[in-house]
This record gives structure tokens, sequence and C-alpha cells, in this order.
DNA sequence: GCCAACGTTGGC
DNA sequence: GCCAACGTTGGC
């Protein structure tokens, strides 16, 4: 099993929208981003473990809990001329752009800010999160780094 | 293949 | 709203 953090603008798509959605989940459209793709095309597995982090707002930081709810396919947005995320030069018989479906299992507690997650920097190692000018809206997380911010969770 | 220009992300 | 970081694009 694998643990994610996944990035969302909450004006956009936050972790409420997940929660109304049928069967609580929602195909993670729109990566555009070679590296996060990778990471659902590659190695995200069903079942895994999903921080929610809200992102671009007023505290940014994980507020709950999804798991991966399907395997990769190909994210439909980039056929569609009417969606913002066309992208005209993917090829129909070879997707460019990859997404999975996410379900909702919980909100956090506390939402743990990313000025609190900072603040365990050292304890957290190499997390992409806390490393500066970081922009991945996908990264991966080890277990120990997980269960580290479980932990803080109920602290 | 280099790299300047440009666009986007996202914290603050 | 500003701007640093950094990915992408396109001219050469």
């Amino acid at each position: 099993m694998n643990y994610w953090l996944m990035k969302s603008e909450p004006d956009a798509f936050g972790i409420e929208d997940l929660k109304s959605r049928p069967e609580q989940t929602e195909p993670w459209d729109g990566v555009r981003n070679y590296q996060a793709r990778n990471f659902m095309r590659d190695a995200m597995k069903v079942g895994d473990g999903v921080f929610f982090y809200h992102s671009n707002c007023k505290v940014p930081g994980i507020v709950g809990i999804a798991e991966v709810a399907s395997k990769p396919y190909p994210d439909p947005t980039q056929f569609d001329p009417d969606s913002k995320y066309y992208d005209p030069k993917s090829d129909p018989d070879d997707p460019r752009w990859i997404l999975v479906d996410v379900k909702f299992k919980r909100d956090l507690d506390r939402v743990l800010s990313l000025a609190e997650i900072k603040e365990h920097a050292d304890a957290l190692g190499d997390f992409a999160l806390v490393r500066k000018g970081n922009r991945l809206s996908i990264m991966p997380l080890t277990e120990q780094q997980w269960n580290y911010l479980l932990e803080l969770e109920t602290s």
C-alpha cells in the first residue's frame, strides 16, 4: 500500500465537494503535470491512502483522508474542447493525461496546516511538501510520514 | 539541445 | 496582489 498527498483548491474543488459527490467519489481530472500524472499512472493502486490537501486558500493544509478508488484511466477532459483542461495535442489513441478516481474517507479532526507541518520538517525528513518551491500537486509519502501526520492530528 | 521568454502554482 | 520557483515552449 502506498500513501499520497493530493492538492486541490477549495474554491474549485474542496473536500466538501468530494463528500457531496455520488459515492463520495470523483475523477481527479485536470492534472497537467507529467510527474503528477506518472504517480497516478504508474504507482497508484486501489485502496492507497490519500491526504486531501487544500491549497491556495486562507489556511493551506491537510483537511481529510481519501483513498484511491479506481485504476488509472484516460482523463476525459483532455478531449473536450469546452473543458479548460482540453489538450488538442493529446492523441485519443495514445492519451497523454491519465487520472484515478478518489473516494472520501473522513475529515481530519482538525486541519493540519502547512505552517504546522513545516514545524515538523525535521521529523518528516525528505517530504516534498516541506521542500522550498514545491509546486507538485500529487506527491508520495512514506508510511512513516503518513503515520507521523496521523499522530500529529491527535496530538 | 540550449536557453530566454513566458505561464502557472501557490504561499504569503 | 505580489512574486519566487519552476515547468513548458519555441526560436535558433
